[in-house]
RNA sequence: UCCCCUGUAGCUCAAUUGGCAGAGCAUUCGGCUGUUAACCGAAGGGUUGUUGGUUCGAGUCCAACCGGGGGAG
C-alpha cells in the first residue's frame, strides 16, 4: 500500500476515539476529518479554491454518478478525478452501491427508517418504480438519467473507481434498510462479505496492472444494520481478509442506522476493526452525530447535508440551525454566525442572504454552502483539538448545550 | 352620447346544463444524514365590485350603479 498510510496520534481516554493522520499520494488528512461530498466531481455551488480556503481536507465523489455522466473513461483521460475537477488534495470515491441500491429501494432515507410492521423484503420498493435488482453476483439497474440498463458487480465498481483514480475507494456493498428482515440482513451481510473479497482481488489485479499510477487505497464496508452480532461479525470478517495486497487499507461503516444507535453501532465496529487502519462513517454530519461518531471511533465521515441544506437556505450556527429565508432575517444586518470566520460571515449579512434566496439568486447557494462546510470543518477541527488537550467531554457539553439550547 | 367586453385569494387565472369557490405564483413556517434534491411538504389567505331581483339553490341568469378595457360618433 505504498503512498497510503495512517497513524494514530492521541487517544480519547476510555473511549474508541482518536486523532491521527491519513497520508495519501495527494496530501495528508488530519483526523478526525469531515470529507466534503462532491458527487459529480463538484461540491455543488462552490469553487475548489473556496473549499481549500475553508479548510476542507478532501473531497468524495461517486462512482455511480460519474460512470453514468460523463463516463469513467473521460475522467481517466482527464488525468483522474482530482485533475478533472481541479482539486489538488486527497479524493475519495464511493462505490456506487448505495446509489444503485437506494434507487432499487425507492427511497433514500436510511437513517431513521422504522422497522415496524414490515417483514416482507419485497415491500421495500414501496410501490415506486424499482430501478434495480440485486443478485449474488451484482446489481442490474436502470439509469435515472436516460432509462438505459446497466450492471454493476464488485469487479465493475473496482474498474470504474480505478479509472476515476481517487486516493481512497470503497468496496462495492449491498445497502439494506431497517425494514428488511433479520434473515435478509444475514444473507445480505454474507453477500457484502463475498463482494468485499472480490473487490480486494480485482483491486489487487488492477493495482498490479497500473503500477505506474499513484496507489489507490481500498476501504471495505461494514454492514449488518442494527444487529450487534452481524456488525461485529462483518467487521471481523473484513479485518480477516488479507488478499494479495494485504487486506483493506481502511474501513467504511455503512448501512441502516437509527440515530439513537449510531454511537453503539460505530462502537461495535470500531472494537472489531484493526486499530491501525482508518474508519470512515458513511453519510453522517449532524453536529451531535459527529461527536457521537468520533467518540466511538470514527476517523472520517462524509455527508451531503451541509451543502444540500445550504442550497435550501438552512444554515448552522453555534446557537443552532435556522432558515435564512424566513422573515426573521429580512432586516437582520448581522452575519449568519458572529463567531464564524468563514468568507460568508466575514463579508455578508443575513439580510443580504435572505434577499438572495427570495430573489432566487444562485450566489445564495454558494455563500451558504461555504458557510455550512466551514462550520462543520471548523467543528471537527475543534473536536480534534479537544481530544489533543483532553477536553473532549467538556467541549461536547459546552457545544451541544448551546447548539440545542432554547429557540 | 351610444354599443360591446370585463370585474373571483396579494398577483395571474380556473370553476360542468345554476349544485360545498380551486390552482400556480407570492406570503408564513417546517423538513432534508454513503445527492435522481437551487428540492420537498404544510399552513394562512374569499360576504366572487356594489345594490336589488329570479330560483329550493346564483361566481354563473336579469336590472341598475361603480371601476377597468375597446369601438362608434
Amino acid at each position: 500500500m505504498g503512498g497510503f498510510g495512517f497513524t494514530v496520534a492521541t487517544r480519547l481516554p476510555g473511549r474508541l476515539g482518536r486523532t491521527g493522520e491519513i497520508v495519501t499520494p495527494h496530501g495528508r488528512i488530519k483526523t478526525p476529518a469531515f470529507i466534503a461530498v462532491g458527487t459529480l466531481a463538484t461540491v455543488k455551488a462552490v469553487l475548489p479554491e473556496s473549499l481549500a480556503a475553508l479548510g476542507a481536507q478532501a473531497v468524495l465523489a461517486n462512482a455511480y454518478h460519474l460512470y453514468l455522466q460523463p463516463g469513467a473513461d473521460i475522467v481517466e483521460a482527464a488525468g483522474g478525478l482530482g485533475a478533472f475537477m481541479n482539486w489538488s488534495g486527497p479524493t475519495f470515491t464511493d462505490s456506487g452501491g448505495f446509489q444503485v441500491m437506494s434507487l432499487g429501494v425507492g427511497f433514500k432515507k436510511v437513517l431513521a427508517m422504522s422497522t415496524a410492521g414490515v417483514a416482507d423484503d419485497e415491500v421495500i420498493a414501496e410501490g415506486k418504480t424499482r430501478l434495480a435488482r440485486v443478485d449474488d453476483d451484482g446489481v442490474t439497474f436502470t439509469s435515472h438519467l436516460d432509462g438505459s440498463t446497466h450492471r454493476f458487480t464488485p469487479e465493475v465498481s473496482m474498474r470504474i473507481q480505478h479509472q476515476l483514480g481517487a486516493d481512497v475507494m470503497f468496496a462495492f456493498d449491498e445497502l439494506t434498510t431497517l425494514r428488511n428482515t433479520r434473515e435478509y440482513q444475514e444473507r445480505s451481510a454474507r453477500r457484502t462479505q463475498a463482494w468485499a473479497e472480490r473487490c480486494l482481488a480485482e483491486h489487487a489485479r488492477l493495482t498490479e496492472d497500473r503500477a505506474d499510477r499513484p496507489y489507490q487505497a481500498l476501504f471495505g464496508v461494514v454492514q449488518g444494520a442494527q444487529y450487534e452480532d452481524l456488525r461485529r461479525q462483518a467487521s471481523r470478517d473484513l479485518a480477516a481478509l488479507s488478499g494479495a495486497g494485504g487486506g483493506f487499507d481502511g474501513y467504511g461503516i455503512g448501512g441502516a442506522l437509527e440515530k439513537e444507535n449510531l454511537g453503539t453501532i460505530v462502537g461495535w465496529c470500531a472494537e472489531e476493526l484493526p486499530e491501525d487502519r482508518p474508519r470512515h462513517l458513511l453519510g453522517i454530519s449532524e453536529p451531535d452525530d459527529i461527536f457521537t461518531a468520533i467518540e466511538h471511533g470514527a476517523d472520517t465521515f462524509d455527508c451531503v447535508s451541509p451543502s444540500r441544506v445550504a442550497r435550501n437556505a438552512a444554515v448552522y450556527t453555534r446557537d443552532g440551525r435556522f432558515n435564512v429565508n424566513t422573515a426573521s432575517s429580512r432586516r437582520s444586518f448581522a452575519p449568519l454566525d458572529p463567531e464564524c470566520d468563514c468568507y460568508t460571515c466575514t463579508h455578508y449579512t443575513r439580510a443580504y442572504l435572505h434577499h438572495l434566496f427570495k430573489a432566487r439568486e444562485m450566489l445564495a447557494s454558494t455563500l451558504c454552502t461555504i458557510h455550512n462546510e466551514r462550520f462543520i470543518v471548523s467543528l471537527v477541527d475543534r473536536i480534534r483539538a479537544s481530544i489533543e488537550t483532553n477536553d473532549f467531554a467538556a467541549f461536547r457539553t459546552e457545544f451541544l448545550g448551546r447548539y440545542y439550547a432554547a429557540v
